[in-house]
Formats: C-alpha cells, sequence, structure tokens
DNA sequence: ATCGATTTTTGAATCAGATTCAAAATTCGC
DNA sequence: GCGAATTTTGAATCTGATTCAAAAATCGAT
C-alpha cells in the first residue's frame, strides 16, 4: 500500500503548494484580482488540476481561511496553558490575535470575506464542515480559561453566563474591532489612538463587569502597556503587537471627527 | 429651471426604484444571485441606464448599504433623544439596532458583504465617501449619550476613554455579534440560546465594567427581559426584538457544542 | 517488457455575467 | 419645425470561472 500512501502524500502536497500560492497572490495582488487560472499557472498546472482538489473558487477560499485558522491554535494554545493568573490567560489570547493580525492582515481580510454569505454559501458542505471544525478547537481553548478561573474563584459562576456565553464576549469584542477598523480605516486608525490599545482596555472594561479577579484599571496607559508588554515577552517571547504610541486627546479625536462629517 | 428640477428628481427617483429592485432581488433570490442585467430588465430599462447611477455593481452594493444605513436613523434618534437615564438611552440603541437586524437579516448580511475589502475596495471613491458620511451621524448621536452620561455624572470622566472611545466598546460588541450569529449558525443559534439576549447580557457587563450608573446584575434573567420590554414600549412603541425563550442550561450548552467539535 | 484498463492531467471550449459604446431615440432651445 | 445636445438602448465585448473530451501517465497482469 506504500504506493497509494505516496500518491495521497504527493496530492496533499500539491494541495498545500496551491494553497500556498493562493495566499502569495492575495499578499501581492489583493483578494480582489485573484485568478483560479493564475494560481495553477504558478504552479504549473492545468486549471483542470486545481479543480479536482477545489470544486470551486468559494472552495479554496474557504480552505485557505480553514488553513490560516488551524496555523494559529499552537499561538493560543501558548496562551492558554500558561501557568498564570486566569485573568491574564484570557488577555494573552487577545494579545495574540492581536499579534496576529498585525502580522497578517490579509488573513482577517480573507476570514472576513469568507464569513460573508456570498462565499460562505457559495462553498462545499464539506468545506464548511472542515472550517467549522477548525474554529471548534479554539472556542474550547478559551472556555477552559473560563472555567478554570470559575474553579479558582476567579470568575463568580452565578454571573448568569455560560462559560461558553462568558467566551462570546470577548471574541465578539474583537471580530467587532477588527471589522471596524479594516472597514473604515478612516475613523479607527486616525481618530481614537492605536485601535489595539482601545481593544485592550474595552476588554479590561468587559472582564471588571464579569468581576473577573484581579480586577484592572484600563485608566491607566502606563500600567496598561506594562501588562501586554509582560504578557507577550512572558508568554510568547515577543515584543507583542507593538502598539503605537499616539497619545488620546479629545481635541484631536474631535478635530479629525469633523473632518469625517461635517 | 423647473425642467431641470423635474429631470433631477426624475433620476433621483428612478435611482430609488433600481435600489428598491435590487433590495427586492436579493431578498427573493439571495445576494449571491443578484444581476445586473435583472435589475434593469425589471425596472424596464436597458441595462446601460442602470450604469448612468451606478459605475459598477459595487458602487450599486454600497450605494444601497449606504441607504440602509440611513433608514435607520429615525430609529437610533429616537433612541438617543429619548428623555430617559443616559443607560436606558444606551440599550436603547442596541436595542434599536436588534429589532432592526431581526426586521431585516438581508441587511446585515449586505452590509457585511459591502465592507469587505473586495467589493468597498471596488467601489468609488464618491460611493464611499457618501457611505462614512451616512454612519458618522449614528456615530454622533451615540457620542452624545456618552457626553450626557458624563454630564449627567453617570459615568466618570475619567475612564481613560474618550467619548467616542466609549461609544465603541457597545459597537463592536453589536458588530461582532451580528458577524458571529450570521456566520456560524451553529455555535450561535443552537449553543447559546437567544444570541441577542447574550447581546444584552455583555453590554450590561460593559457598561457596569465602565462604572456606567446606575449598574444593573445581568444574571437576572426576568428583570432583563422586563428592562428591554419596557425600553422597547416606552421608546418605540413596539414588542422589541421579541427574543426567544430559550432557557439556557449549562447542560443543554454542552451537549450541543459536543456535536459541533466530537 | 508489453498491453489493455484505469486514473490523472490537460487546456481549449463553454458559460456566466459585468461592462462598454456606437447607433437610435428623445429632449431642448430657438 | 429643426439641428444640437442629451439620454437610452442593447448587441457586442471582455473577464474570468468552470467543464469535459482527448491525451498522457500509471497500474497490474502476463
Amino acid at each position: 500500500m506504500s504506493t497509494k500512501d505516496r500518491r495521497q502524500r504527493e496530492r496533499a502536497e500539491r494541495e498545500q503548494r496551491f494553497l500556498d500560492k493562493a495566499q502569495e497572490l492575495i499578499q501581492r495582488d489583493g483578494l480582489l484580482s485573484l485568478q483560479m487560472s493564475r494560481i495553477a499557472e504558478e504552479c504549473d498546472y492545468a486549471i483542470g488540476t486545481l479543480y479536482q482538489h477545489f470544486a470551486s473558487k468559494e472552495d479554496l477560499l474557504v480552505t485557505l481561511a480553514t488553513r490560516n485558522c488551524l496555523s494559529r491554535v499552537d499561538l493560543f494554545e501558548r496562551a492558554a496553558r500558561w501557568e498564570g493568573p486566569t485573568r491574564e490567560r484570557m488577555l494573552a489570547i487577545a494579545l495574540a490575535d492581536l499579534m496576529v493580525i498585525r502580522a497578517q492582515p490579509e488573513h482577517f481580510r480573507l476570514a472576513q470575506f469568507v464569513w460573508t454569505d456570498v462565499i460562505w454559501g457559495g462553498a462545499s458542505a464539506q468545506a464548511r464542515q472542515r472550517s467549522l471544525e477548525a474554529s471548534a478547537p479554539l472556542g474550547a481553548l478559551i472556555d477552559g480559561i473560563v472555567k478554570d478561573a470559575i474553579t479558582a474563584g476567579d470568575l463568580r459562576a452565578d454571573i448568569g453566563l455560560s462559560p461558553q456565553a462568558v467566551t462570546m464576549g470577548p471574541w465578539m469584542l474583537s471580530l467587532g474591532l477588527h471589522t471596524l477598523t479594516h472597514a473604515e480605516s478612516l475613523l479607527e486608525a486616525h481618530a481614537l489612538g492605536d485601535p489595539y490599545r482601545l481593544l485592550m482596555k474595552h476588554l479590561h472594561f468587559l472582564l471588571n463587569g464579569y468581576g473577573w479577579q484581579p480586577l484592572f484599571n484600563p485608566a491607566d496607559d502606563t500600567a496598561l502597556d506594562a501588562l501586554n508588554t509582560r504578557l507577550c515577552k512572558d508568554i510568547f517571547n515577543s515584543p507583542g503587537p507593538q502598539p503605537d504610541r499616539i497619545p488620546i486627546t479629545p481635541t484631536a479625536v474631535t478635530a479629525l471627527r469633523s473632518e469625517v462629517s461635517p
């Protein structure tokens, strides 16, 4: 059976090469101008061969997004399994997310596009299924942190939300922020200082709202930066998402905003 | 000059008819299968005429999304200008949002698609500009609530966020929730009870985190429902987004989730 | 090593649908 | 009523995804 195995392996390798090339082309020319024919061509295969792997362009995109998602699992795992206060582990998840998106904004744009009715609905059931399966472990990791927090007494069990429901909060916050940031770069990038610091602040407010111990005062910018830096260093051995140092002055905000809606 | 005026008006009317038809077709056959030719045809105009109004399909979609956004302004205005506690006015904004999305999920899907790199980037600068201008007033309304809250002493001024930055929090939360809900209907609809109640709870936690007075305990489902119902009745004279009454039992959640990631 | 069967690859042909643009029709000012 | 200017039309064009019959490669048995 080794021949068949080899066949299998080679096929899988080729699929990865197709995906790599798709990623590369997206990076280079943007999602907008990604062409199936170009992917095949640049891999020195006929279009038909590409279609042997992916039933449609939508399928290819969903598969690529799924792969991106899977590639993040280890980073998230590192955050979730870190030995530290539960609240800091939750923050670390958000930081991991930020680092990934900073490093590869294309990944987010792709995911955003793929979740869209048009693409999601156009993809095959298998591709969708695999995509959902890929995100489940991430959810489970975060649920685990919430459960640990309850066990450790950092979070009360009776706040009226299941662990899974608590998990959704930070997730919504991140997703919403990224969507706003990538969509109207205007409001975001200019008017509010570093969007990523903004996310961390809101996340702290939300965690404080849950009563997740120990509480933290997000008004203290210096402490916030110090905390982020420490976590990134200790957990990921990385300088972190390198937040900009644009100070948030109400005056500047007003001035910039009025440019948008005169 | 009345002739020219009439021309202008007729042209505007025709544009609205095109948009109405586009909306209708999306509603009927889905965004995926929207065709420019069909829009023109069903309005009894030639394709070329349609292209006199919209430089591209992307432009048409962005314009339609913008119109949808504008159509919500009055509802939001009602929430923002309501005479009531600032915290409740903020909640009312979220409720308005929920009601709109419940009533017209297509609107959200369209907006989601339009924010996408592919569509947004493909639209003309004017269409984008108009779209941004349309959302600015909504933002300003909400900012106003935050400012009133600070003035009224419901919200401390020194929490480390400008009013605009505070506004972003609930916005991110809503946007994130809707994205998750509409994307992976699985996790959401099944595993966590009514997603909209989930949003309201998280929103309360977030507002509590800000220290926005008077604090509210989201664990009390009955009080939560009563509050939502009262606000919808008093402000919108409507039964509200009619949250499902699926009880959130941890057991049910676990069971359902394990179906997703076995 | 050879041959017919089976599987895989190929890429020209097909198809879908957005967009263009020269001709036809309409409207305008006089 | 007439020529100029504007608007409408829709067949033709163009882009790019998808198909599928023919060609090539692989396989298994002899």
